[in-house]
DNA sequence: ACAAAAGTGTTACACGTACACCCATGG
DNA sequence: CCATGGGTGTACGTGTAACACTTTTGT
């Protein structure tokens, strides 16, 4: 049994895709292999399968680009222009990914020409991806001026400057780096290892690991880690 | 030209909506006209046509059911279960409307068996809405913790009782009403009228009226407008 | 010894919270 | 006149923001 007279659309879900360098945030791209706009910069995307839930065709997407898998996924939004694919109406379920770049498997990727881009410099882009990318900046703002999601972006081990780095390259501002280790640290997600990270500074910097229990436990609750989050839109 | 051998699947847009009596948080269901599951208690929904776009579609629906338009709508997830609709596999986009419940135009509604169920008493519903309905209140929680958009519940002129009652009743706990409206008199979002309502106590409470163009720009602000937000989700 | 980045403590202020009484009115 | 709900002010504690110097070590 079916509903008849009604219109089946195409699903896709599309990826975007955050790394994290020490320096900047990235965007991970890969260049499509088909027409049209051949060649161009897109986010990595496809089409739901028949008995495909989004989020299992997300992580697939994820994983065939990436090679990795459970890493941070959520679902953002989901667009509708009719006309957003030239050649056929497709709606797109978007979701956003944040992952450790130092995990990123790259050789997996070549098949797709696959490429990081700074934030500040990507590509023009396919269809409205652009707009998406820009959706999801301001979806990354709001969601880590309330949640500790920006852990996700950094390696196991990580360094409070680098953390502090995170943050302000994030909202394009500058914190107090007391103030700042001072609330990161009352959350008690933080433990501090005993080992120091020593490439970046003469006096090294100690290493902190997340406590994994606080962490999942407390992931929901409103941290406010942003002071003042007026200019987060 | 089409994408060739890929799978098409029928789209809904389900509207949550909500409305307030004073009383208690209530939502609009309506009895389903199709089989299966004709008669059970459903959402409001509709397929996408060919050429509408998402937000078209929600506003379609919406104001086929109550009449209104222009009301706040916005769009909150898309669930996809493939085994969701037992017909057929549908993806659907779901929106929550916030709608003022004396605006409501109830003889529209009577085609589609149409009424208002307080929220804590709603019935079984058909597939899996009452996890969409779920979801949306704490999408609601959650969004009016941070911005003032539980006015759209209200009529133009409302009194602070009101208002506080409203809160209190999303969170199901208590306020204080002398930090409340300092509270929310602070923000400038009121604007206090000369006459009062004197339905509900003898003493009569003043009326108040949106201040709109504050309310507008201030919209995406965060307003912290609940004091502890930790049971929220 | 000096340059470069890490780490730490105090104070002032704003905001949130707790709390109790008076006011206006209709019955 | 009294019961009911509306309206207001203050004192205290917590948390946020501003601010500068010392430590470590590689060169």
């Amino acid at each position: 049994m079916k509903y008849s007279g009604q219109t089946r659309l195409l699903v896709a879900v599309d990826c975007i895709i955050f790394g994290f360098d020490g320096e900047c945030y990235k965007l991970l791209l890969i260049q499509r292999g088909m027409a049209p706009e051949k060649k161009k910069w897109s986010l990595m995307g496809g089409f739901v399968q028949p008995d495909e839930h989004l989020d299992e065709a997300a992580n697939r997407i994820l994983k065939k680009l990436t090679g990795l898998e459970q890493v941070y996924m959520e679902q953002m939004y989901t667009f509708s222009q009719p006309d957003r694919d030239p050649v056929e109406r497709t709606i797109a379920v978007t979701y956003v990914a944040l992952i450790d770049i130092n995990k990123y498997q790259q050789q997996i990727s070549e098949e797709f020409h696959a490429k990081w881009f700074p934030l500040n410099e990507t590509p023009q882009l396919i269809f409205d991806h652009n707009e998406i990318v820009s959706k999801a900046k301001s979806w990354l703002r709001y969601k880590a001026a309330l949640h500790p999601i920006l852990f996700e972006l950094l390696p196991n081990k990580f360094t409070l400057p680098q953390l502090l780095a995170l943050y302000e390259d994030l909202y394009e501002t500058s914190f107090d780096k007391r103030n700042f280790s001072r609330k990161v640290l009352s959350t008690g997600l933080l433990i501090k290892q005993k080992e120091k990270e020593k490439e970046s500074s003469k006096k090294g910097a100690f290493y902190y690991k997340l406590h994994k229990k606080k962490y999942k436990d407390g992931f929901q609750t409103f941290l406010n880690f942003v002071a003042k989050p007026e200019n987060i839109l």
